[in-house]
RNA sequence: GGCGCAUUCGUCUAGGGGUUUAGGACACCUCCCUCUCAAGGAGGAGAUCACCGGUUCGAAUCCGGUAUGCGCUACCA
């Protein structure tokens, strides 16, 4: 590797950050940080039409949430700012006006509808499209009259007609193509602005970018950049194409497969972590067996070497496993301070706010090994929060018991507990497990009417845990609104 | 249509000529633990390494072709 690595990560605010672009920064980020070189953030802005508002920060925010930190780039500049294209337009326009006196490119005066009615024709006869160069060998005199007529022309590049244009991409190796497939793309709009093609050549040789890893989709296009870079005296970065990120039915991904934004995720709660170690894996291995890695280990490791070639889908159940197991990693505290906003916005709104943090603090100890999202916890934790929980009674009768013997259960276990000084989970437990015995009834069934009473549901944390820090008051409430829904019920 | 890239369990992947009866993870199934649910532990099932030829003593691994998928083929990136 050179001695002085500058990556980029370029993304165009024409839409929310999605997870294939994210992982593209991610790749990026990841090798700038392991080889002690800089991580850019340039803005492709454009293309005036597709702009969407507020995606900047929406992208800018994904960076900061997963601690993708950039060198250089929007609010932190730097030395080859300005860091958005729309604000290097004179760099782009001097690029193309010495193209074009070099006799490296031409004004085309070709309007969008002849354009398009060549292209039909094109399709018509099953000819490959692409500009048919009319305005190629325009004289001088043809060029005048075009003006005159105030016609605004673009800029195109004047594409080599014969040899080929080859590239050794790092992941894939030597790939040819032939120059006579290349049309003569467009460099400057007629707006004044560049295309991608050639902003991206003038803009990673003045920022001096050593490498440029994207996506695979960017492969078929690397020949014009080569080509461009020849004519323009630079010298061309390295190039890795990166695989694609497709959905669940191989398609590139998109809104039909749910959840496609980095915004999203977080909304749903996933954590950074898992998302910084869930992407690096997309397309990237440490070994035969390594599957959780911290956002050190996945420097220290990371390298092109072991990138594959194959694009990847997107599998939300592996998201979701690892996802608990960094959930389950954390400590109560962080736990804690992580599910806050969570709570707040799951939790019903009759529950009084601020939230009781202190209760909360006993609580979640007991959710979060159940958790697989920040999300589910308010839903987890619900029961400890509300007056009363409203289920069925039928829930209360579990297997091989009757409405009568439920009843019986619930009295003998309030009878047990009204007395109880010490409301602590060692002595719950010397209290009940014998009375299920005395009942000659099975732990099992005596302890699941005493949860259904307490919680309103079949499955939830350990009973007598949860007992505890419902506090007696409420269980025995609790119990007797079981005994109450059991008395009213028809059987 | 043309060009390019890719093709190992359902998914993410390891493996890059003999170490492979192709390894791990998610999901799935069984059992254990157990007051339920999780978590955890132990097992299981799941891949003729897309197909066809070739090279080789030997190929998932190298080469060619075919098929399939994806990408590009815009005054979009």
């Amino acid at each position: 590797m050179p001695n002085i690595v500058r990556v980029r990560y370029a993304p165009s605010p024409t839409g929310y950050p999605h997870v294939g672009n994210i992982r593209t920064a991610l790749f990026n980020w990841l090798f700038a940080r392991h080889h002690g070189g800089s991580f850019i953030v340039r803005i492709e802005d454009t293309d005036v039409t597709r702009k969407v508002e507020g995606a900047v920060e929406a992208i800018l925010d994904g960076l900061r949430w997963l601690g993708l930190d950039w060198d250089e780039g929007p609010e932190v500049d730097g030395k080859y700012g300005p860091y958005f294209q729309s604000q290097r337009l004179e760099r782009y326009q001097e690029a193309a006006r010495r193209l074009a006196a070099q006799g490296d490119a031409y004004y085309c005066y070709c309007s969008p509808q002849r354009l398009e009615e060549m292209r039909a024709e094109q399709a018509r006869r099953k000819q490959p499209p692409g500009y048919d160069r009319r305005c190629r060998g325009l004289s001088q005199e043809e060029r005048a009259e075009k003006e005159a007529e105030g016609v605004t022309p673009v800029v195109r590049f004047k594409t080599p007609l014969e040899g080929q244009t080859g590239c050794n991409d790092l992941i894939r190796g030597e790939v040819v193509f032939e120059n006579n497939l290349i049309d003569d793309f467009v460099l400057l709009k007629s707006d004044g602005y560049p295309t991608y093609h050639l902003a991206n050549a003038v803009d990673d040789h003045f920022m001096e970018i050593s490498h440029v890893l994207r996506a695979e989709e960017w492969l078929s296009s690397t020949p014009r950049h080569l080509l461009l870079y020849r004519a323009l005296g630079f010298e061309p970065p390295q190039f890795a194409h990166l695989p694609m990120l497709l959905g669940t039915d191989r398609s590139k991904l998109s809104k039909r497969h749910g959840a496609v934004s980095i915004t999203e995720y977080r909304e749903q709660g996933y954590l950074p972590e898992t998302m910084v170690n869930f992407l690096a894996l997309l397309g990237w291995s440490l070994d035969d067996t390594t599957e959780l890695l911290s956002r050190d280990e996945l420097i220290k490791s990371f390298s092109l070497e072991r990138v594959s070639r194959t694009a990847a889908i997107f599998n939300q159940d592996k998201l979701s496993w690892m996802n608990g197991v960094y959930l389950r990693r954390l400590s109560a505290e962080e736990f804690t301070r992580r599910c806050l906003p969570f709570l707040d916005k799951g939790l019903p709104a009759e529950v009084k706010r601020p939230l009781p943090v202190d209760y909360i603090r006993q609580i979640l100890p007991l959710v979060q090994e159940r958790a697989k999202t920040l999300t589910e916890v308010a839903g987890l934790a619900e029961f400890f929060f509300v007056q009363q929980p409203d289920y069925d009674a039928s829930l209360l009768i579990s297997k091989g018991m009757s409405r009568e013997t439920t009843i019986r259960a619930l009295e003998a276990a309030r009878l047990k507990l009204e007395p109880l000084a010490d409301f602590d989970a060692g002595p719950l437990e010397a209290v009940l497990r014998p009375l299920a015995e005395n009942l000659g009834l099975k732990t099992g069934q005596l302890f699941g009417a005493l949860r259904v009473a307490t919680t309103g549901q079949t499955a939830a944390p350990p009973l007598f845990q949860t007992m505890v820090v419902l506090g007696k008051e409420r269980c025995l409430s609790r119990v007797e609104a079981a005994l109450e829904k059991l008395a009213s019920r028809a059987s």
